[in-house]
DNA sequence: GTGCACCTATCAGGTGTCTG
DNA sequence: CAGACACCTGATAGGTGCAC
C-alpha cells in the first residue's frame, strides 16, 4: 500500500506542475474549472441548471459547462481562442507508470461546443478525474492557483508535504521514503550540498514568498553525515485567505 | 536558422570541522 | 596536531528558449 501511494502523488503533482509551466492562461481556467467542478461534486453540491452537467461515464466524467466561464468576461466572445484552448489540452496529457501499468492520457477529451448555446462538453479520463479529486481533498479552493505560481517545481512538492502538517516532520534524505526517491531525483544533486542548495533551499525561498506556509528546515546528521532534514511547520496566517483573482 | 542571454547541473578547489 | 572527510563558493559546460 506504501508503495503506491509516492506514485500516485507523484503522478498528481506531475499533471498540477506541468498545468504550472506549460498551460496557456485559457487552458489554467479549464483546469480550474474542472477543479471547481471536482470540489462541488465531492462535497455533493447538486449542479442542476443545464449549463453545468457532471455525468459519470464508463471510464470517466463527462463535463458540461459554458464557453463563458473560461473566457476572460462577458465581453469577450472570443470563441477562436476557447477552441484553441480545448483542442491543445486534448492534445497535453499525463503519463504513469509502475511496475504492473503504463499509460498515457490526455487532461481533457473529445471537446465540444454547441454552436449557439455557448455551451462546451468534453470527457475528462478516469485517472484525470480521480487526480482532481484527491487534489481537491488534500488542498483548499485557492490553493490551486497558488500552487500553479510556483516556479519550482520542488516548491510544489514541499507544498504537498507541508500540506496539513502541523508537527514538525522528519524526512530522510535517502531511502524509500526519502526526498530523493519521493522527488524522482534519483542520480542527480549526488552532493546533499548540491540537493539543499537547488532542491530545499530553492523551494523554501518561493514557499516563503507566497505561500500560506512553508517550513524551516533542520539538518539532522549521522556522525559528520546530512541523512535528513526536520521540517518545522511555518504559518503565515495573513495568506490563508488571499483575494486571489485568475 | 543564428546569435544571444539565461538557466541548470555538476564539479573543482579552498575552507572548516571532527576524531584519534 | 594532523589527517580525513564534509561543506561552501564560484566556475563552467551544456542546454533551452527567445528575438531577430
Amino acid at each position: 500500500m506504501s508503495e503506491n501511494l509516492p506514485n500516485k502523488a507523484v503522478f498528481q503533482s506531475y499533471i498540477w506542475t506541468c498545468a504550472k509551466y506549460d498551460f496557456s492562461p485559457y487552458e489554467k481556467r479549464i483546469i480550474y474549472r474542472l477543479i471547481e467542478f471536482a470540489q462541488q461534486w465531492l462535497e455533493g453540491i447538486k449542479i442542476k441548471d443545464h449549463m453545468h452537467k457532471i455525468e459519470p461515464s464508463g471510464c470517466g466524467v463527462n463535463i458540461t459547462m459554458p464557453v463563458a466561464s473560461i473566457l476572460r468576461d462577458e465581453d469577450d466572445h472570443n470563441y477562436a481562442k476557447a477552441k484553441a484552448a480545448f483542442t491543445s489540452l486534448s492534445k497535453k496529457g499525463a503519463e504513469y507508470e509502475d511496475d504492473k501499468i503504463w499509460f498515457y492520457t490526455a487532461i481533457i477529451e473529445h471537446p465540444k461546443i454547441e454552436k449557439g448555446t455557448g455551451i462546451a462538453t468534453f470527457h475528462v479520463y478516469d485517472p484525470i478525474w480521480r487526480a482532481a479529486l484527491d487534489f481537491t481533498k488534500g488542498f483548499k479552493k485557492y490553493e490551486l492557483i497558488t500552487a500553479m505560481k510556483f516556479k519550482s517545481v520542488y516548491a510544489m512538492r514541499f507544498y504537498e508535504l507541508m500540506s496539513g502538517q502541523a508537527k514538525p516532520l522528519f524526512v530522510p534524505l535517502e531511502g524509500p521514503d526519502g526526498l530523493r526517491e519521493r522527488f524522482c531525483l534519483q542520480g542527480k544533486y549526488e552532493r546533499v550540498n548540491d540537493f539543499k542548495r537547488y532542491v530545499i533551499d530553492a523551494a523554501k525561498k518561493e514557499l516563503d514568498e507566497s505561500s500560506p506556509y512553508s517550513f524551516v528546515a533542520k539538518e539532522e546528521k549521522e556522525g559528520k553525515k546530512v541523512i535528513g532534514w526536520t521540517l518545522f511547520p511555518v504559518f503565515f496566517e495573513d495568506r490563508e485567505d488571499p483575494a486571489l483573482q485568475e
